[in-house]
RNA sequence: CGGGGCGUGGCUCAGCCUGGUAGAGCACCUGGUUCGGGACCAGGGGGUCGGAGGUUCAAAUCCUCUCGCCCCGACCA
């Protein structure tokens, strides 16, 4: 295995992160062709190299979400308002982002339907019909679908008025059942973010202040992105009897009592791609997580005369076959192009892995790889490709995790006084983890003073960054998308 | 929603202050030479200057309104 030479100012018409991060951001998502801006306010395309990742993410959560025992339905995209205004708290969290329906063709309704911002109060709706005995439960549902907020201010994948999501809905006889199906939303999300998408993630309980409007409680996921601000990977709520109750949702128990159902809801949204984005991300681009990448490896053949070429182009079919089926394979036999220029096109999409093919490969019955994450090339023969792509493919998988858990690490620091916390702010971003007794007045000015957040009271405590004593809570703020 | 900035071929921008025949680079098309880190030459196509109204003999340029995007804050996934 051999570095390459200095090559880090290839792409020069990207902002570097370091002088504009935000900027670095709308230019690689638009350059490497994830999204685009639509002709509609605060909306934007997902085009098809985007849709091609959140396709292979999906696939990935759905599979989780299938092995714990849900099933996926679909529920109406219009939710008359009468259901939605039941849940004063849930109504009132939504009412500024809610867009309206107030038309059906030139007749105006008689009553208007918000487009979901969520779809809690519809699906209430449908569980109080279908619940009668403890015997239908649990239901443990799930639906893939778009929602709609209308945000005052959007940006590519993190906020934009239309996303798309999943959002789990179950219901319980006990609130104990309820509970722990909250906890294994929230431990297939982590297990999904760090294992597919290699993003280290804090889980753990909200505060009051930040909790999802008419939940009991709010769990989340949260990742730190490289500009030191945290973007919240998931939620998980239990919403307690609230919903149950308002909605009329009841079942009769063993003794033929009547009694509410315990309800959990969680989601998980195309954000992660700008968090994918931002957390694997430099100076040339993207870098994928392999698991995900739409093309894991891309094929670049190179040759000078015609000779070379067709016989370039033979020894590339024998590569094909090789690794067709054993990676997502890409082979950009494009004319048009020069080799130099797409190496600086598939590192700006982030393809984990560049197999290089030219006249002295040929000769050699190898192909020369290239790790997108540390740009480490590796001749390999033709013979060992179907193993040793893979493997390589693991390696920047791992890498990708490592690198992004030593940032958070460098990240998160520790502090106890409101001064500490300030001072801290002050100078730089990342984590600061604070003791942490519920105090919410001492909470509400950490906000004021700093702009940082209450992210979550992580689970496991003490041991996760080695900044607290075992079983100590640790509450972790940070300013955050 | 507050404060600031920007809208001119697909992209990045110049032109606007001081009104007078819409420009450059890149991208695109054709032909040729090229191809191991964003190739080169020659020729070519493409813009009612975000939109609406106004001032004027004349508006990309001045005025009013409006829509959209970006940055910083408040809110959110």
């Amino acid at each position: 295995m051999t570095e390459t030479k200095d090559t880090s100012h290839f792409v020069e018409d990207l902002t570097d992160q370091s002088d504009d991060f935000s900027r670095w951001y709308n230019e690689v998502v638009r350059k490497a062709q994830l999204a685009d801006y639509a002709p509609v306010r605060g909306c934007m395309v997902i085009r098809p190299y985007g849709f091609a990742l959140w396709e292979n993410m999906q696939r990935l959560l759905d599979e989780r979400i299938k092995a714990t025992g849900h099933q996926n339905a679909y529920f109406p995209l219009l939710i008359p308002e009468s259901l939605l205004a039941l849940e004063a708290e849930h109504v009132e969290g939504f009412a500024p982002q809610v867009a309206w329906v107030t038309h059906g063709g030139d007749e105006k309704l008689e009553e208007r339907y918000c487009v979901r911002p969520t779809s809690e109060a519809i699906i209430c709706k449908m569980y109080s019909r279908w619940i009668e005995s403890y015997r239908d439960l649990p239901v443990l549902i799930n639906q893939w679908c778009n929602v709609m907020r209308w945000e005052k201010v959007t940006r590519l994948f993190l906020r934009t008025a239309e996303f798309l999501w999943q959002e789990g809905h179950t219901a319980h006889a006990t609130a104990e059942e309820a509970q722990k199906e909250t906890l294994l939303a929230l431990e297939f999300y982590r297990d999904f973010v760090e294992r597919d998408l290699a993003i280290p993630v804090f889980c753990g309980p909200k505060s009051e202040a930040e909790k999802f409007p008419g939940a009991d409680m709010t769990y989340s996921l949260e990742a730190l992105m490289r500009d030191g601000k945290a973007l919240q990977a998931g939620t998980s709520h239990n919403l307690g009897q609230h919903f149950a109750k308002v909605f009329d949702i009841t079942f009769q128990d063993e003794q033929g009592k009547r009694q509410f159902v315990y309800q959990t809801s969680w989601g998980m949204t195309t954000r992660m791609i700008g968090a994918l984005t931002m957390v694997h991300g430099d100076d040339q681009g993207l870098k994928l997580p392999p698991r995900v990448a739409p093309i894991q490896a891309v094929v670049v053949p190179i040759w000078r005369k015609e000779a070379e070429k067709s016989a370039v182009l033979e020894f590339v079919g024998r590569v094909r076959a090789a690794l067709d089926r054993v990676v997502r394979l890409y082979v950009d036999d494009r004319d048009q192009y020069t080799p130099g220029w797409k190496y600086n096109e598939h590192e700006m999409r982030g393809v984990p892995v560049r197999l290089e093919i030219g006249p002295r490969d040929v000769a050699n019955g190898a192909v020369m790889s290239v790790r997108r994450d540390n740009r480490a090339k590796e001749s390999i023969p033709l013979g060992a490709l179907g193993q040793r792509v893979p493997a390589l493919l693991a390696e920047v998988q791992q890498a990708l995790f490592r690198s992004a858990l030593e940032f958070r690490d460098q990240n998160t620091a520790r502090a106890s006084t409101l001064a500490e916390i300030e001072a801290h702010f002050a100078e730089r971003r990342g984590y600061v983890a604070v003791p942490w007794k519920d105090e919410a007045a001492l909470e509400a000015q950490i906000k004021e003073r700093t702009g940082a957040t209450l992210r979550c009271v992580p689970l496991a405590t003490g041991n996760f960054t080695g900044l607290g004593a075992d079983g100590e809570r640790l509450a972790l703020f940070a300013r955050a998308y």
